[in-house]
DNA sequence: AGCACGCCGACT
DNA sequence: GTCGGCGTGCTC
């Protein structure tokens, strides 16, 4: 009998266990704890000789399974220390339910084939393979892939999958969540014979099971997947690839916080092999680590046959006309007219959902919040409910005011797509008009249905989310309006404008894939704004230059370092007492500054009261051991949750 | 994290 | 009288 150290699935992390027979670090286990029988791994540290024998149990069940190689180990740990988090928690991001559990139909993981293509490659794309390949044959490399839409930066990285492939190991594609659809399994198919293997949250747990062993087999030789892909058991990863690099969905906002990107970037270290970072518009980070020579930078300057960026023109909003609420200017209306002449097609951009994002009563001036958060509801017109987009609570659109209770008095504050697509109604009768969100474009094959419309000029005018931002190229789409091109702007959070600059550049982007001259239309309130003027000129660098003096200057990540402390309760006074007390206590030192306590902005979410503090230092300092020495000296109430948040991207 | 136990408030 | 809220404590 022996004692092992075993890590679970919980906050304290590792218990010992005994075991007839000796197991390897990284082997699966399932073992007795409470009344559960979690699983775990068999950890590669001392067992803990202060806990007595008597206390020991045994081990119920080591299957056969491959162990999780030593890198995944270490980064588990590493994942756990950088974002000051218990180490049982970021395990539990990388196991499965019932990992041994049998299944009746087994998935089958064919290894895609390199060799399944007649692909031809403009001289840029040539130059950019071999970039890569280049760049790939030392160990750890990190390039980021630089192209604007429609450079074939897709094909670019195919081509290095393609060759990974030839020698053993495994691959990893990160994508956005939103942009991982039939569409890009279906370009992988064409190029390599078969699908990937896919990963990502609605997989049934069938799927989700035996994608998770093909992965820890080395059965699955490629996979595709959403942030959360990062944590499957790759037994060796030989290439890494970040596809939007720059998207913020890459930073997961609840549970364990972490960037995906750049522990992807760890996680290419630990296995020693390259990572591809891809984008059109890199995040600021990125082009940094490029500036100062960390990461190689491959471009690919053009777009394919001619096809250019749209001509951008600004409509000053500040000089509306009179007359009845409208969100369309007169310019932007006009140029629609002109395309439905031109029997072209036209896209119009809002990022918000639903018909109204406020509601409020004339006769008493009340505006209708959410009851659990502290967050106006959004009218949604078409499903006839008030929402609230933090918690979900929905309650009917009501007649009257629900606190005076006039009646007729409730007027709708602000556009939404639902507006903009009955605006787009009234104003063009008998345009072929469409309108798109997450809502209602709720599983793969509407959006492919409709892709498929738009494809055959079924449709004149789109109206949409961001949910049009990536996706289709669809070649007589000549016009992009961009409703309100500043409304990201507000808040003033450290990346407001970076986002704001990549999500419209995109979405302009969308009139400018063809050989027709493309036209887009910012409309803002502000149009001496500096991103806004960027985004006019096309000028990414001139962005770019601007976004990293500033970040400089401010000693603003990556130049200095942030952490956020949420701490947040149902009741407030508890809340902003640990939130007093948590400042009082942190470490006075030359290097970091604590801001706050503050309510959050959104002050109240889901019924819990929250407050912030924004820890500041220089890049040196090591933030992290200072957190996890600071917190855990402190008593925090039970009742009272405190999170760290390490290189926050939210603010709320 | 889960899951028990245990102690006070308002309802079939 | 019990049902159920959440505070406290424990799991090798």
């Amino acid at each position: 009998m022996q004692r092992l150290s075993v890590l679970l699935p919980t906050p304290n992390g590792c218990y010992d266990y005994l075991s007839t027979e000796p197991l390897s670090p990284g082997r699966l286990v399932q073992v007795p704890f409470g009344r559960r029988q979690p699983w775990g791994v068999v950890w590669n540290q001392k067992p803990d000789l202060t806990v007595p024998e008597s206390k020991l149990k045994s081990i119920i069940l080591a299957p056969d399974f491959l162990p999780l190689s030593p890198d995944n180990l270490t980064f588990i740990s590493w994942v756990a220390r950088y974002t000051v988090s218990p180490m049982g928690m970021v395990l539990k991001m990388a196991l499965i339910p019932d990992p041994n559990k049998v299944s009746r139909h087994p998935l089958d993981f064919a290894s895609p084939n390199p060799k399944n293509t007649n692909v031809t490659f403009s001289p840029a794309q040539q130059v950019a393979v071999q970039s890569l390949q280049q760049y790939g044959q030392n160990g750890f490399d990190v390039s980021l892939l630089d192209g604007v839409t429609g450079s074939g930066k897709t094909e670019v990285y195919f081509e290095r999958i393609a060759q990974a492939l030839q020698t053993p190991g495994q691959i990893l594609v990160l994508l956005p969540e939103i942009t991982l659809t039939t569409a890009w399994l279906n370009r992988f198919r064409d190029r390599f014979g078969v699908a990937p293997a896919v990963w990502h949250s609605a997989l049934t747990p069938h799927q989700r099971r035996d994608t998770w062993r093909a992965v820890l087999s080395g059965q699955a030789r490629v996979v595709v997947g959403a942030r959360s892909a990062l944590f499957l058991p790759f037994q060796r990863l030989n290439l890494i690839v970040v596809d939007e690099e720059h998207d913020p969905s890459y930073k997961q906002e609840d549970g364990i916080l972490y960037q995906a990107r750049d522990m992807a970037i760890v996680r290419a270290k630990l296995a020693n092999c390259q990572i591809i970072l891809a984008s059109a518009t890199p995040s600021v980070e990125t082009y940094c680590n490029v500036q100062s020579g960390r990461f190689h930078h491959v471009i690919l300057p053009e777009r394919f046959a001619g096809a250019s960026f749209p001509d951008i023109q600004i409509a000053d909003m500040r000089h509306r006309e009179k007359g009845p609420v409208r969100f369309i200017s007169s310019d932007l209306k006009s140029a629609l007219m002109e395309n439905l002449v031109r029997k072209e097609q036209s896209l119009l951009f809002i990022n918000r959902r639903g018909y109204a994002p406020l509601v409020l009563c004339r006769a008493c001036g009340e505006r209708i919040k959410c009851p659990h958060c502290s967050a106006w509801l959004v009218e949604h017109r078409r499903s006839g409910f008030l929402q609230c987009h933090h918690c979900g609570f929905t309650r009917p659109i009501p007649t009257e005011c629900p606190t005076c209770h006039e009646k007729d008095s409730l007027i709708s504050c602000g556009p939404g797509v639902e507006r903009i697509y009955e605006e787009v109604l009234s104003l063009f009768p008998n345009a072929r008009t469409e309108m798109t969100s997450s809502e209602t474009m709720t599983n793969p094959k509407l959006f492919q249905a409709l892709s498929e419309r738009i494809l055959a000029n079924e449709v004149d005018i789109l109206i949409g989310t961001q949910i049009l931002a990536k996706g289709h190229n669809f070649p007589n789409l000549t016009l992009v309006g961009v409703i309100d091109a500043d409304m990201g702007l507000a808040g003033g959070d450290l990346r407001a404008g970076e986002r704001t600059f990549q999500l419209l550049h995109q979405v302009m982007g969308r009139a400018g894939r063809q050989q027709k001259s493309g036209r887009a239309i910012l409309q803002s309130y502000s149009p001496d704004n500096l991103i806004i003027q960027a985004l006019q000129k096309n000028d990414r660098s001139r962005f770019l230059t601007e976004e990293i003096e500033s970040r400089k200057l401010l000693q603003m990540p990556p130049f200095g370092r942030l952490a956020a402390v949420i701490v947040s309760s149902k009741n407030q006074e508890q809340a902003y007492q640990t939130a007093r007390q948590l400042a009082r206590t942190f470490p006075v030192l030359p290097t970091i500054t604590v801001l706050g306590p503050v309510a959050a902005p959104l002050a109240v979410l889901r019924g819990k009261y929250r407050f912030r503090l924004l820890i500041k230092s220089d890049k040196a300092t090591p933030i992290q051991n200072i957190l996890h020495t600071w917190l855990h000296q402190q008593k925090i109430p039970t009742s009272v949750d405190v999170r760290l948040d390490i290189d926050p991207y939210s603010f709320f």
